[in-house]
DNA sequence: CTGCCTGATGTTTACGTGAACACGTTCCCT
DNA sequence: AGGGAACGTGTTCACGTAAACATCAGGCAG
């Protein structure tokens, strides 16, 4: 019977104040055991109670005993909303995101949620499901009503734009996915520099050109990646061949293998995440193109997975904890100085792992 | 300048209180902008200020009007936390879990995301990053201090039953893999019936017996899965080959792998999950273990990649959009009536999905 | 014309906590 | 021994909201 709570306390307030009990008969007469009960049952002022609850000091041994006894046989647990009230804050960071299933936003909502424990805080999550604008509203809305000290955003910069003015006055906000340097801080992975490194990489092995297979136009990411891969190729003085465009899903990574199978030109390819490059890979495979030495391909995030794909998928590594720590750190040293307006783009780098997928090209 | 708060209330409280005021020169004199505010304002009382905002009838539309012109002006937010203390309860569900990396829980949390926001409900996160008993009873009374009205636990039961002890009395939980349905709801997948379809398949198909990658000895479902093998080996008279024990990673997946592939008697495996059943295809592939002319290969998850691995795999279909579904329904429900008694284990089907990873025994 | 009822709005109060201040005791120092 | 500092504990109050009750004006029926 753990869920149970305590059927009636050690001393009733009998001769006190009778709140709960009129009216209410057979009911149980109090929701929860607040610092006047305990306080009653030790004996002792809630003030008292409070000092050993926060365990100020200035309170006799003997009397902490005894408020701890009263504390544990009442099964007092301190009211949160109240101390939220008293103290303003929640300890509570929010973090507005689209979806978990995507690798990137998982992690860093792991990595959010370790730090933001390790430093008192708790995270609580709006998700949205269906990108609408109403749904981005609503979400921030929400997020202004929620009990919630500050804000991380994972999200794509055009619908952050229409929602600004929803977010709450005076909120801390950090943002990730996006270029919002100018309003608010930003801490991303560096995609360009990571893109640069696969898109180098892949030149370096003597392939004439590479492909791209895109992630969605709303991504801030996927457009940086893309950005950054026909930079290096311009400033190679390589042809850029016009990119696929996907949705992160291995699904539309397999349907822009079909496509580049045909290509004969086609000796590298970056695909813009790993699962993208998974269907890429499985796509060539049924094609008979081979893997790295008909076609090399590059992908990005370094999931776990990624090293058991056939072959082994050279990347580049996200470091997401890194990113979700900074994060923490964004938000908390704007709460704690108050130091609203600093916004900044605070890039963590990139870098590549070589596995099997590449190799130089065939020799013609 | 959004994240600006309005400089000054239009109306400041002149004459009032000198709350705040005093002693504090330069410094803003309110953080928030309360009812008062807005009430003082509008030129009316706070009472009329709180109908307007909770959309009570009984106000004349002139007059709401200028509440929410006041409203808007003074940029007000209700403050949650005097309405938790009012109302005793925070419209937040809390889920404790371990992490996110996993598909399922991952999966689950976004699904319990979107159905308690449906709700009204927000989700706040509690994660633990290293399974100690320390952290987890850590957590479990953090929780208890935490703005929760109910609890959601994704964990494994053992460790689930030594902090069982510091549940907040009265609170109301879920819990997703365990078996704890004596003492509170479970809500999970029916994992030995997906095993059971899978390992079936595998013996529909001719195969002599099914080998076993399971996962790890702390998750429940791993454990259910294993017997459920097991169960069926024997129901059908076939030998059960020694179980490899993986951890959930690719990388104990191909370690099996590699270790099956010395096997020739081997022909049908069944891994505990996806990732696993990733390791292992890299693992026979590497071999020259054709999958499935040589060995069939069954997975547990059917997580989005599944269908792209090569050869895609055939898998047991795990409902986790219903089974956070039901975890939320469940809470709510003990929230709602009160009661907090009703122990039971509500599973959610799996099915099974049939890819190119499995096929008959090769003709000796 | 009077009295009551209805509907709109204001006033009071409690929710649980903890800072600030008040009070009383003990003990030390002169 | 007397004064006061230091310390332990109690009392008061405010945080922002909303339920419960109070009040007030206007309309309508007897």
């Amino acid at each position: 019977m753990v869920l149970n709570e305590p059927e009636q306390p050690a001393a009733p307030a009998a001769g006190g104040a009778g709140r709960g009990g009129l009216g209410v008969p057979g009911g149980r007469r109090k929701q929860r055991v607040s610092m006047a009960d305990v306080a009653e049952l030790a004996g002792v002022s809630s003030q008292t109670v409070s000092r050993v609850s926060n365990g100020h000091a200035g309170v006799v041994a003997s009397t902490r005993e005894q408020v701890l006894a009263a504390m544990r046989e009442l099964g007092y647990r301190p009211n949160s909303a109240a101390r939220a009230l008293r103290y303003g804050r929640f300890n509570t960071i929010g973090v507005i995101l689209f979806s978990l299933s995507s690798t990137g936003s998982s992690r860093t909502v792991e990595a959010i949620a370790t730090h933001a424990a390790a430093e008192g805080y708790a995270i609580t999550l709006i998700p949205i499901d269906v990108a609408t604008q109403d749904n981005v509203l609503g979400a921030f809305t929400r997020m202004g009503e929620l009990a919630v000290d500050a804000v991380i955003v994972i999200m794509e910069i055009h619908l952050l734009d229409t929602a600004t003015v929803q977010l709450p006055p005076g909120a801390h906000v950090v943002v990730v996915d996006s270029d919002a340097g100018d309003r608010y801080g930003v801490v991303d992975t560096d995609q360009a520099d990571g893109t640069r490194r696969a898109v180098r990489h892949l030149l370096e092995l003597g392939h004439r050109t590479v492909w791209h297979v895109a992630g969605p136009e709303s991504s801030y990411a996927a457009q940086r990646r893309a950005q950054a891969w026909r930079a290096v190729l311009e400033e190679a003085g390589c042809p850029a061949p016009a990119p696929f465009r996907g949705d992160w899903s291995a699904e539309s990574g397999y349907a822009a293998g079909l496509a580049l199978a045909e290509e004969p030109d086609c000796t590298a390819v970056f695909a813009s995440n790993d699962q993208m490059a998974l269907g890429l890979l499985r796509a060539l495979h049924e094609r008979g193109r081979s893997v790295p030495a008909d076609v090399s391909v590059v992908g990005f995030d370094d999931t776990p997975d990624a090293a058991f794909f056939i072959p082994p998928l050279t990347t580049v590594h996200q470091d997401f904890a890194e990113v979700g720590r900074r994060c923490v750190e964004g938000v908390l040293h704007q709460l704690r100085t108050g130091d609203d307006s600093r916004p900044g783009t605070d890039l963590v780098p990139a870098r590549l792992v070589i596995r099997e997928s590449t190799a130089p090209p065939r020799t013609t």
